[in-house]
DNA sequence: TTTTGAGTTGTTCGA
DNA sequence: GTCGAACAACTCAAA
């Protein structure tokens, strides 16, 4: 029998995994390949953070292949020429992989399956990425959906795959491997060893996502609707990443939720547990938006954003001061200083980290994008164009245009006890809790007492937030008349 | 086709 | 201190 490729991409696991699965289920041999192709992103080249995760994900791949007499064939360049290449010296008949949904990623798809099967090549793509393939869903008109609740109302009516499994046998290995590169000549990791704090954050990997989900199903599902919001408890599941390169599925955690209610018959099975499948609905969602409406990895959906006044920022300093954590919102620069360390940021906190850029310093939400796609180990355009479209409020479901989180309200809610706050930004962790999340509403004496000098040890507050709150409304009234004219 | 109801995550103001 | 209303208008989904 002809080898079978199987092309990884955002699947780097060996359970529930269809393109794998079915080459194995061919009986011949099968060549595991993955392609570092960066040209191929178009622009969307994995980011800094994301590629020290990939690097060790390839890694644990690359284990779990070869405990299986199996292993991970690397190859840097143009996917569709590494790919001919390899049908070539290996003699393969076929070639199985898991779709994407990014724009540079199906055109490129496209052409490759098109090229391959002129060649006498039979590609096989399977969905090894979401419950509902963005294509499949449609509203009674047929057109996609563009809110989220009758979106998530209409996917829970349709039937969810239950997660294959792969029988604990080896795999069958080509006459000859074809040659490989080093996982090293990637160059995924940093040159400066800035990836200390991710080392001791998270264990990429598909044994590390599936430890994940188990210590999540068992001590944190059932209080999730209750703690997520609180950014200094371990109250989400932290499988973001893991999800991001595939080495979980949702099908996968759509079944081990399900397994906790099994006993009972109730799905699902609690409160915390809706909640938490709701947030894997709002993947799908980003997936499905980000598929029938490619243009919103760049543009706003709603075009009359194209000429939202954003304000001016010469040097960039303003910019700069909100990725390096010094706006002097605690909040905010905790935040962002959780992020640049390890590579992930609290959801609760993104979001209001989020609304500071856009709203209060009205930067261009692309700016706070960009800079999250490069420092995010989860980065993934789906998500990310999502959660920025909505804060700007320029996306589909967006925030309304009044909804401005206030740093130090949000700080006072979600980090009462200020452990978050004090966790990231330790210039101020002496203050007391009634001035933690506004130094500068502190008297003299507790400053000096907490061993802070605002605008030296901690910076002044880089925008008054009542004024910049006023300036984000005029902003939007300015749009509207805009509008209005047009 | 027309109509109606609804829309993740908030803040502020004034009674 | 607490609570409800106002903050725009629009578009989408579905009956």
């Amino acid at each position: 029998m002809t080898p079978t490729l199987v092309w990884f991409r955002h699947d780097l696991r060996v359970q529930d995994n269809p393109a794998l699965h079915f080459a194995v289920a061919q009986g011949g041999p099968i060549v595991p390949v993955f392609v570092l192709d960066d040209a191929g992103e178009w622009g969307w080249v994995t980011g800094a953070a994301s590629r020290w995760w990939l690097h060790h994900s390839l890694a644990a791949l690359d284990d779990s292949l070869r405990e299986r007499g199996s292993r991970l064939v690397l190859v840097r360049g143009d996917a569709e020429k590494v790919l001919w290449d390899l049908v070539r010296t290996t003699g393969a008949g076929a070639i199985a992989w898991n779709r994407r949904y990014e724009l540079a990623a199906v055109a490129r798809d496209s052409w490759i399956e098109a090229d391959l099967n002129q060649r006498g090549i039979k590609v096989h793509p399977f969905n090894g990425s979401l419950l509902h393939e963005p294509h499949a869903v449609a509203n009674k008109q047929g057109r996609p959906f563009q809110i989220f609740s009758p979106y998530w109302r209409h996917c829970l009516t349709l039937p969810v795959v239950a997660p294959l499994k792969m029988a604990e046998r080896n795999f069958s290995a080509p006459a000859q491997w074809p040659s490989s590169i080093a996982l090293d000549d990637l160059e995924l990791r940093p040159r400066i060893p800035w990836d200390g704090e991710f080392r001791k954050s998270w264990h990429p990997g598909e044994i590390g996502a599936m430890q994940g989900l188990r210590q999540f199903i068992s001590s944190g599902l059932e209080a999730y609707g209750k703690n997520r919001d609180i950014p200094a408890l371990a109250g989400t599941s932290r499988l973001s990443p893991h999800l991001r390169f595939g080495e979980i599925s949702p099908r996968q955690i759509w079944a081990a939720v399900r397994a906790v209610g099994q006993a009972e018959g109730v799905f699902p099975p609690n409160q915390g547990a809706a909640v938490f499948l709701n947030e894997i609905g709002w993947r799908e969602f980003a997936y499905h938006l980000l598929f029938n409406f490619p243009h919103t990895q760049e543009l706003p959906l709603r075009e009359e954003f194209a000429r939202f006044p954003w304000a001016e920022d010469r040097g960039g300093h303003k910019l700069r001061a909100w990725q390096r954590g010094r706006t002097g919102y605690p909040i905010v620069d905790a935040g962002m200083r959780q992020l640049w360390s390890m590579g992930w940021m609290h959801n609760r906190v993104r979001m209001i980290a989020a609304s500071f850029l856009v709203k209060h310093l009205r930067l261009p939400w692309r700016a706070g994008a960009d800079w999250f796609w490069d420092t995010l180990v989860d980065a993934d355009l789906a998500n990310n164009t999502l959660g920025w479209q909505w804060s700007a409020g320029c996306g589909a479901d967006a925030a309304p245009y009044f909804r401005i989180f206030a740093p130090v309200t949000q700080g006072r809610r979600f980090d009462p006890d200020g452990g978050y706050v004090r966790r990231w930004v330790p210039e101020i962790a002496a203050l007391p809790d009634t001035y933690l999340q506004a130094p500068w509403e502190a008297p003299p004496d507790v400053l000096a007492k907490a061993g802070v000098r605002l605008g030296d040890t901690y910076p002044n507050p880089i925008v008054d937030h009542a004024r910049a709150r006023e300036e984000a409304l005029a902003a939007f009234r300015q749009l509207r008349q805009q509008r209005r004219l047009a």
